[in-house]
DNA sequence: GCTGGTTTATGAAAGGCTTCATAATTCTGC
DNA sequence: GCAGAATTATGAAGCCTTTCATAAACCAGC
């Protein structure tokens, strides 16, 4: 049943109908609504998650609950295959941001699966190559950049994940909550209020109800200021 | 002659000498002396680099040649293999901070070796895990942390990485550069300057020309405030 | 052991961002 | 369609950090 939608999953696009059933077998299915905690960071558990359905944050929080958002999943990603490789706890929390259902695989299944089938190592090699870029960009982004380049570094990076191109703008729909941008950006509500509107004002996006339209121009931002 | 060598390097312990040879007549040893770029963020190559003897920096710059150091490297410490594993070109740039060697390996040698051997994928694997994981842990320090809390977890940090322990207290040897400090916290050397001296009348560390001796207590460093 | 260059310490001013507060707007569920 | 909840907008105060400037300390090499 689930065999063609881990067929399209590229991490499993190499094995053959037998291997995917056997990892059908040996893992199991697990459904969290909206707003669930799939793992804590600081947690033990070598399980890998597959997104068969939902979408995921990876967060981490400080004493006073503000939250850091490391990355958001969909359908077709995984996570915790982290803990899976080098054996420690969980390094931070997932929760669901829509009602989800996963793939729960065993590390056990995963190395089983390597050993058979190295090609899926490289597939997971490529994957963590892909987020480790994507974790330095982010450390450079809070190191380096003010407020007003991380928000756009943040409105660039939704907008390639949502891809929606009309003439020569560009469109993230649905619109993120503010608190959200905010929390992938490093500060806080109100100051990505004020830098959207800021941008706003200065002709470099177009802030609608339903969506944020980026203008050719904001990549250059740091300049024009 | 440097089979010895490469046997006590982690990722290779699992191979045989035969293996170990082979892998040697396809690579190429080079030196560069400290303060040399090793390689350009930007650029294409898809080299793996074995740190043979000496030491790097990984780093980025913005525009006004602010630096963030992302991470350091020392002998049987590898780099390189982001852009081994997923062809995307270098995200940072490595540069040595002392006289370095390195062994240099080409991409096709090591999917060969992980294709012969998986054992190898899972050393890799383990190894971009606790790479992913410092990073995360580096965004939340930059995201959630003040400058007084990141340069704690930097001072911690290169505890770690020196192991000095005398009786009740641990000793960074020899002591870094207030410059590299920030760069490491994503601030500048004059905050660093007046966070230490601050630690320091605290009674949370002490200062020497050679070393900096942290004191029980500088994890704590948040609450005392 | 001196000289020039580098690193460190420290003050002062300025600015960016956070935080708190309030009001307006939007959304949700009945 | 309404009421209450959540989100957004915006002002104001204050703090943290940067930046610039200067002096002191340290270091490296001749």
């Amino acid at each position: 049943m689930e065999i063609k939608l881990l067929k399209n999953v590229p991490l499993f696009s190499e094995l053959s109908p037998g291997e995917l059933e056997e990892l059908l077998e040996l893992s199991e299915k697990r459904r969290y609504p909206k707003g669930s905690i799939v793992l804590y960071k600081g947690d033990v558990g070598q399980v890998l998650y597959l997104i068969l359905k939902g979408k995921v944050k990876v967060v981490l929080f400080d004493e006073n609950g503000k939250e850091i958002i490391l990355s958001t999943l969909k359908s077709g990603n995984y996570f915790g295959e982290m803990s899976a490789f080098d054996q420690m706890p969980r390094s931070a929390t997932v929760v669901t941001v829509e009602d989800s259902e996963f793939l729960v695989i065993s590390q056990r299944s995963i190395t089983d699966q390597i050993n058979k089938n190295p090609h899926i190592a490289l597939k997971l090699l490529s994957e963590m190559s892909r987020r480790l870029r994507e974790a330095d960009e982010q450390i450079s982004n809070l190191a380096l950049l003010d407020v007003r380049g991380r928000v756009a570094q943040i409105l660039l990076k939704l907008y390639k994940g949502t891809n929606v191109r009309k003439g020569e703008d560009y469109r993230i729909v649905p619109r993120p909550a503010l608190k959200d941008i905010a929390a992938m950006s490093g500060t806080s509500r109100e100051t990505v209020s004020r830098v959207l509107s800021e941008f706003s004002k200065r002709g470099l996006i177009s802030l609608t109800k339903e969506n944020i339209i980026i203008f050719e121009g904001l990549e250059l931002d740091e300049d024009i200021d």
